[in-house]
RNA sequence: GGCCCUAUCGUCUAAUGGUUAGGACGGAGCCUUCUCAAGGCUUAAAUCCGGGUUCGACUCCCGGUAGGGUCACCA
């Protein structure tokens, strides 16, 4: 909705849909406007449906004058065994058909929904009957929503010619299903959006893989900024079928946008997420190896990332041997500490490592340095702990053997 | 079950009557390499089934089958 309302400069309309005030909490109304914030999806026009009881009490009394509408004494189905007042709608039995703009025309016979419920009360309306009167009263001439909502189509049809309102142009998107191929819901595997957010994943890889789920450019890309995406979204590619959602393919556009970020918004980005100052030095050690920014909390829970703060310890069998270690500080002595980077070092050290055998003598010096039996190479670990730390822990592993 | 929608690799999808059925994710293999990661190359993998229509069907029609949606005094 977001991406046709930029693109045909309309408005983007944002309606907290509350009219049930059992279900309607703060704290989802607050996590919908902190998703869409996240995302970048700003909004032109706000609304709670709540606070348009007045005008619907206005249009429910309206309807019953008009005798489109009938207040009936029912049992309550709340199970009190109460008899309440509630409003039917009078349906016309009518066949209504309307265009879809993915799915085409669509038919479908009203009679089997009876005279549905459109208000508890008077004063208490319900989903479908305020939808209709707030999409009037709001001007709202697209409504783009989920395919769980096309049967409910027609009755929302029904009401707006009721109460005399144009019919919009109705989307129905395919749904987004879970592993197990059913609706994506709390239960089954869906995550809120703030909660992808709090895993670490950027909102453009978020924004990009929705867009790509059930759509296509119909051409191989398949990165796309939130510009490029308003320029080329269109119905015409919407797919009719739900879509599977493959998290691992999210991965992939986490890491793609990972890699666009350069270091100074790449650390912003991580010590914003992560809570603390951390060192830029730190980034050539987790670039590449970063799915998301959760992935440097587990770096460091799991002790990876320790050789960087503090001295590692190891044992002689994963050193193998040391003895070659001299020559290599001999070596790296002559770079002065300005010198001191990896392409410097890599120039220096490897003709030696050529000439002795790179494993016996890059193993070790990687060793002596992190620690690790996985790591990154040691030119790089290298340059980023320094030329003093560097020697000095090369010495360390020499007095190992 | 009624009604509505849909059906191409495991997944997301391209190909709107004529292609060796293409790409991406994931998988496998190889290369690169001191290890890991990243990267590069290669590869396996699909038109749900059955009838039509047509010189020719992934593509059009019909029927099955399968999947999804929906049938609230929820949204």
């Amino acid at each position: 909705a977001w991406l046709l309302a930029r693109k045909n400069n309309g408005q983007f309309i944002l309606r907290i849909e509350d009219t049930d005030r059992a279900r309607s909490t703060k704290e989802n109304e607050e996590n919908i406007l902190e998703s869409l914030k996240w995302l970048g999806l700003e909004y032109d026009e706000f609304y709670r449906q709540s606070e348009n009881v007045t005008r619907h009490k206005e249009v429910l009394n309206k309807l019953i004058s008009e005798n489109k509408a009938y207040l009936s004494k029912e049992v309550a189905k709340d199970g009190s065994g109460e008899i309440k007042e509630i409003i039917r709608f009078k349906n016309p039995n009518e066949e209504v058909s309307f265009v879809d703009e993915i799915k085409g025309e669509i038919v479908m016979r009203t009679d089997d929904l009876g005279d549905f419920v459109i208000a508890k009360n008077i004063n208490e309306p319900l989903f479908h009957f305020a939808v209709v009167v707030d999409d009037f009263d709001e001007g709202v001439t697209h409504v783009i929503r989920g395919e769980d909502h096309v049967s409910n189509t027609p009755r929302q049809i029904l009401i707006g010619r009721a109460i005399g309102a144009p019919t919009p142009i109705y989307a129905h998107l395919p749904l987004v299903l879970g592993v197990d191929k059913q609706k994506l819901s709390k239960r089954r595997g869906a995550l809120a959006i703030t909660e992808y957010r709090d895993q670490g994943y950027l909102p453009e890889a978020i924004l990009n893989m929705v867009a790509m789920v059930g759509w296509n450019p119909g051409t191989e890309q398949e990165l796309f900024t939130k510009t490029e995406l308003v320029q080329i979204f269109n119905f015409q590619q919407v797919q009719k079928s739900p879509a599977i959602f493959n998290p691992e393919k999210l991965n992939w556009f986490n890491r793609e946008y990972l890699k666009k970020l350069d270091d100074e918004s790449l650390i912003i980005k991580l010590e914003s997420w992560y809570g603390e100052a951390l060192p830029t030095k730190l980034l050539p050690l987790l670039r590449e190896r970063l799915t998301t920014f959760a992935d440097l909390k587990k770096m460091k829970e799991a002790g990876e990332l320790d050789y960087f703060f503090n001295q590692p310890k190891f044992t002689k069998e994963l050193l193998k041997t040391g003895t070659l270690l001299i020559e290599v500080i001999r070596l790296l002595e002559t770079i002065s500490e300005t010198d001191f980077n990896k392409e410097k070092i890599k120039e220096l050290i490897m003709p030696y490592a050529d000439e002795q055998g790179r494993a016996k003598v890059l193993w070790p010096m990687r060793v002596a340095l992190t620690g690790k039996e996985k790591s990154p190479d040691p030119f790089t670990v290298a340059e980023l702990l320094g030329k003093n730390e560097t020697i000095n822990r090369l010495n360390e592993a020499l007095k190992l053997g």
